[in-house]
DNA sequence: GTTTGTGAAACGATTCACAGCT
DNA sequence: AGCTGTGAATCGTTTCACAAAC
């Protein structure tokens, strides 16, 4: 299993949260067609994007909604749960961390992290916050792979910096900027203002 | 001007970034490498995405850093403001009024919505949360062209039917769900969830 | 008859490479 | 000499279309 688009990726997510649906209301079995009406795709690229990972469904029949689901969460890595590191307790993070969306899609937040000293030490859904000064001292002592990074965009860098050092291997970033990071670290980012920036151009050229 | 790729329009936003930054150092012309290395691309690439609007370097030289942000915001239709409506009064449509990066680049919420009957009527941020059931009403009055969904999943497609009904045309969709609308209708989705999920899988196949 | 799985074809985006301007 | 602008080549992704399985 090499080579499989970003694009794709994030299809499966989608398949996976119909498949889910589908699942908790009883259904059994789930065509190609069905999960790319609702995907806003294809057919035959709901069955393309399968195919990099096996052959799943029955011909005739479509897939197998329990298995599928069950499949999908292995090829995505949801077969487990991860503990992520929080950096910035401001307006964003403070949403990000009562967001229960994370959780039960497999994500833990077990650590957050702030530079500013009125914040650091206050309490946070049953966590406290860190001072960032320790960032890496927490790290050793509790290790995670994947950080979220939710702080002003002219500290994103240097942080990248620091986590990629401390062995963090994806970080999500939430800031306008593109992070420079060594090859083995995973990054995406996520500018709702880039968003909007994306919609105006689409709304002006048309 | 025709048939500009999505990725395109998001490479655009990126180098406006850092033209404004360079702006504000009084650097006075860049090359298309030296945008490149910030962006995480190539100069060809740069140079491709700006020749399908028009040819604004000067061979030997470079791009002017002052005319090439005035360009840019014009291309991406940051030459006015945009009046937005927020759907949703949750953590994270709080998280987004109180967010400063908006307004700072010209897109201002002008009214917020929410169903739940506790929010209706509270201050926030110099605006009154109204009642989702006034909805229509309220764009009839004061007509936006982009909205921003912060609802819960199952709330966002009825919602999004009310908007591409009353005359929205682009959506900032916060929800890990694909919205079905009219063809006149662009959607953008934003989903954290969806980009960790992305994270994992590249984490667990490699 | 229905729907999958998949090579082949079509399409779209990125990279190359170089002529042309400064 | 340096850097842009752009056709041509390359690479990657999506769509087509059909044989095989149920």
């Amino acid at each position: 299993m090499r080579k499989v688009a970003e694009s794709t990726v994030r299809r499966l997510s989608l398949y996976l949260r119909f498949l889910e649906e589908f699942d908790a209301r009883g259904v059994a079995t789930v065509s190609s067609g069905e999960l790319a009406s609702r995907g806003g795709t294809t057919s035959a690229q709901v069955r393309k994007d399968l195919s990099f990972f096996g052959s799943f469904g029955k011909r005739g029949m479509g897939y197998a909604v329990p298995e599928m689901v069950a499949k999908l969460r292995e090829i995505l890595g949801l077969g487990r749960r991860w503990p992520v590191a929080l950096l910035g307790a401001g307006k964003i993070g403070s949403a990000l961390i009562e967001h229960h969306g994370f959780r039960e899609r497999g994500f833990d937040i077990v650590a957050v992290f702030d530079n500013d000293p009125r914040k650091v030490g206050t309490a946070w859904n049953g966590l406290t916050v860190q001072d960032e000064a320790r960032l890496e001292a927490e790290l050793g002592r509790a290790p995670v792979e994947i950080a979220i990074l939710a702080v002003p965009a002219e500290a994103a860098q240097p942080l990248a910096d620091r986590l990629a050092a401390a062995g963090v291997t994806a970080i999500l970033n939430v800031a306008p900027v593109q992070l420079v990071v060594p090859p083995e670290v995973e990054v995406k980012t996520v500018s709702l203002a880039m968003e909007l920036e994306g919609l105006s151009f689409a709304l002006t050229n048309r």
